[in-house]
DNA sequence: CCTGCCGCCTGCGCGC
DNA sequence: TGCGCGCAGGCGGCAG
C-alpha cells in the first residue's frame, strides 16, 4: 500500500487495533520478510515476544510501533505488503509472512506477495525515530516539514522534477501515483528540470501534493485491487478520482486530450500532453 | 558529494 | 490452451 495516504490509513488502523496490545507469540513464515533484521528471525522473535506495542508513528512510507523496551517494531510495505488484524484461527492468507499473536485473541499479520516489504525490530534515536528511518526526509503532512528548505533543496537539484519528488531523502511519502497526480494538478511535466523551477511553482506543486494526498486519505487511499487494503481488509476509493495515473487514452478531465503513458524509470508516467507539455530542455 | 541504474520478488493480463 | 513478455503503489546498493 505503498504511498503516504495508504500507509497512513494503515497507521490509523494499527493505532486502533494493535497499539496497547502485548505480543505473546511470533511466527516468521518467510525469512525474507525480516531480512532487514540482520540478527535473524530468531532474534527478531525474541525481541518482540512479551513486549507491549505503543503508539503508532509514521514518516513517509515507513511506520513503526515503539516497544516497551528501547526498540521499535518497524514496517515497510514495499510494493505489495499489508498489515492486517485477524482473529486467532482465521485462515492464513496465501502470502502470510509473519504472524504476531496479540493478547486479545487476535493476530497482527504481515502479508506480502512480492516480499519487497518487511518488518524488523530496531533501535531509535532520542526522539524515538528508528535508525533505518533517519535518512528519510519528513513528509508533506508532517507539521515540522520545512517548505522553504524543500523549495531551496529541490531547486538545487540537477535532475527531472518527478525523480526529485520520488526521492525519499528530499521529501518522503510520494510514489508513482501521487507524483503523477500532483504534477497533473500543477500542469508540470515529469521531465521538467528542477533547477529551472521558480519558487512559486515549487510552492504550488507542494500545495498540490498535499491536496491530492489529503483527498486520497479522506477516501481511504487508492486501491486498484485486493492487494491494497486497510488493517480490516477494506479497500479505499481514491482510484475513482485519479485524473492521470493509469488513465492512458482516457480524456484529461481538464481539457479532454487523451492521457498519454511514457516509460519512466522502468515504470510509467501518465501526463496530459496538452496541459503538461514536454519541456524543451527537460531532464529524464 | 550527487545522480542514475539495477536487482530484488510474485502474479496477472495480454498477444501470439 | 499454453507460453512468454511486460507490467505493477518501492527501495537499497553501487557505479560513475
Amino acid at each position: 500500500m505503498p504511498e503516504l495516504p495508504e500507509v497512513e490509513v494503515v497507521r490509523r488502523g494499527l493505532q486502533q487495533h494493535a497499539a496497547g496490545r502485548t505480543v505473546v507469540a511470533v511466527q516468521v513464515l518467510h525469512p525474507r520478510a525480516v531480512r532487514r533484521h540482520t540478527a535473524g528471525p530468531d532474534d527478531f522473535a525474541a525481541r518482540l515476544t512479551g513486549r507491549r506495542l505503543r503508539a503508532t508513528s509514521r514518516r513517509g512510507k515507513f511506520l513503526w510501533l515503539p516497544l516497551d523496551s528501547d526498540d521499535a517494531l518497524l514496517a515497510h510495505l514495499g510494493m505489495s505488503g499489508q498489515l492486517v488484524v485477524q482473529p486467532v484461527g482465521a485462515d492464513d492468507e496465501v502470502h502470510l509472512r509473519v504472524r504476531l499473536t496479540l493478547d486479545d485473541g487476535r493476530e497482527l499479520r504481515f502479508v506480502d506477495q512480492r516480499t519487497f516489504g518487511g518488518l524488523d525490530v530496531v533501535g531509535t534515536d532520542r526522539d524515538g525515530v528508528p535508525e533505518p528511518v533517519l535518512h528519510i526526509a519528513r513528509d508533506p503532512l508532517d507539521p515540522a516539514f520545512d517548505d522553504a528548505a524543500f523549495v531551496a533543496a529541490l531547486r538545487r537539484r540537477r535532475t527531472g522534477l518527478k525523480r526529485a519528488l520520488l526521492d525519499q531523502t528530499l521529501v518522503s511519502g510520494i510514489g508513482n501515483i501521487y507524483a503523477d497526480e500532483a504534477l497533473w494538478r500543477s500542469r508540470l511535466h515529469y521531465a521538467r528540470a528542477t533547477d529551472t523551477m521558480t519558487r512559486p511553482q515549487v510552492h504550488r506543486l507542494l500545495a498540490d501534493v498535499r491536496g491530492v494526498m489529503g483527498e486520497a486519505l479522506a477516501e481511504g487511499g487508492t486501491s486498484f485491487d485486493s492487494l491494497y487494503v486497510d488493517v480490516n481488509g477494506r479497500s479505499g476509493y481514491f482510484d475513482r478520482s485519479l485524473a492521470a495515473y493509469g488513465q492512458e487514452g482516457r480524456p484529461c478531465p481538464r481539457c479532454g486530450t487523451p492521457v498519454r503513458r511514457d516509460p519512466f524509470m522502468n515504470r510509467s508516467s501518465f501526463t496530459c500532453p496538452r496541459c503538461q507539455p514536454r519541456p524543451r530542455h527537460g531532464r529524464w
